[in-house]
DNA sequence: ACTTTAACCTGAACGC
DNA sequence: TGCGTTCAGGTTAAAG
């Protein structure tokens, strides 16, 4: 589901509804094989009786630095969705897979149809450290994230910028979704090789996605199929999407219709008049 | 060593 | 109505 867009969105809620100084008092996982560094009874354990002090992203992680010096790291993958609720929703139970329980009477409710999301404990003096976040690249809203790191990460990757935008390693928090819009703004053909992309290439890429994330978050993320950021409200800037579900229809800049391929496996919509590159 | 594909899962949408 | 196919915001183990 999230891209960083909507993991910042969901982090700003969580942050302020009155979840952080709170307490857990009971941890219960309906679904094991989402916990993956430890085993559920650890998880739990961990957990009990630890303050929440605050929320931060990496990446499209939620970092939840607890007391004691423990942290919990959480990734929502296609389907993960976090509310804060009172023990007493009306939300349907379908999907729900763990609850963190809070002294305070209310829950912390995991939901996730598909259950990619995984769950993973550490000391804060370890996480850093840990295989799924050391390898993370800075992401675009990062200040030194500039064209210099990007030209460095993408310079030998014969990827397609498409391909090379997904991959974390080389900058995280971009997905499907805002790949294809930051492209269709730089005026690049997503399949072009990453390496034989301009400096003015790069340096748009670098604009755009800082343009394009930020404006996503103040539009609370893209909703195009069930992201929500609390029980009752959707993203809002599905609305403002200039190529990404828009196959067929006229792009916003020449009319020509947009067209839909598939790179690497993944759903990719440009205009083939406007993000044209060499004899592509 | 690097790149591409398959797999992880469920459920919604589509075509016949 | 029902059944088979394709697709979905992500990542990673396996295969090439």
């Amino acid at each position: 589901m999230p891209e960083l867009p909507e993991v910042q969105t969901i982090i700003n809620t969580l942050n302020s509804s009155g979840l952080l100084n709170q307490s857990f008092s009971k941890v219960s996982v309906y679904k094991d094989k989402l916990i993956k560094n430890t085993t559920v009874k650890n998880f739990t354990n961990f957990l009990v009786g630890e303050t929440i002090n605050n929320i931060e992203r990496i990446g499209k992680y939620l970092v939840f630095h607890l007391t004691n010096k423990k942290a919990l790291i959480i990734h929502l993958r296609m389907e993960g969705k976090l509310f804060y609720e009172p023990i007493a929703s009306n939300y349907p139970r379908t999907h729900l897979r763990i609850e963190f329980f809070l002294k305070n009477n209310r829950v912390l409710r995991y939901y996730d149809s598909r259950m990619f999301g995984t769950f993973h404990i550490f000391k804060e003096d370890e996480y850093l450290q840990s295989t799924i976040i050391k390898k993370l690249a800075l992401d675009p809203l990062d200040e030194q994230f500039n064209f210099n790191y990007l030209k460095d990460a993408l310079k030998h990757s014969t990827k397609a910028i498409k391909t090379a935008l997904l991959d974390q390693t080389n900058v995280s928090g971009i997905g499907n979704i805002y790949a294809d819009e930051i492209l269709f703004l730089s005026k690049i053909y997503p399949l072009t090789k990453s390496n034989t992309l301009t400096d003015t290439q790069i340096k748009n890429i670098v604009i755009y996605s800082k343009q394009v994330l930020l404006k996503a978050i103040k539009y609370g993320g893209t909703t195009v199929s069930s992201y929500k950021w609390d029980i009752n409200h959707s993203g809002r800037y599905q609305d403002m999407l200039l190529v990404h579900t828009k196959k067929g229809c006229p792009c916003p800049v020449c009319k020509t219709k947009i067209l839909k391929i598939k790179v690497n496996g993944r759903g990719t919509y440009f205009c083939p008049k406007c993000q044209k590159n060499g004899g592509n």
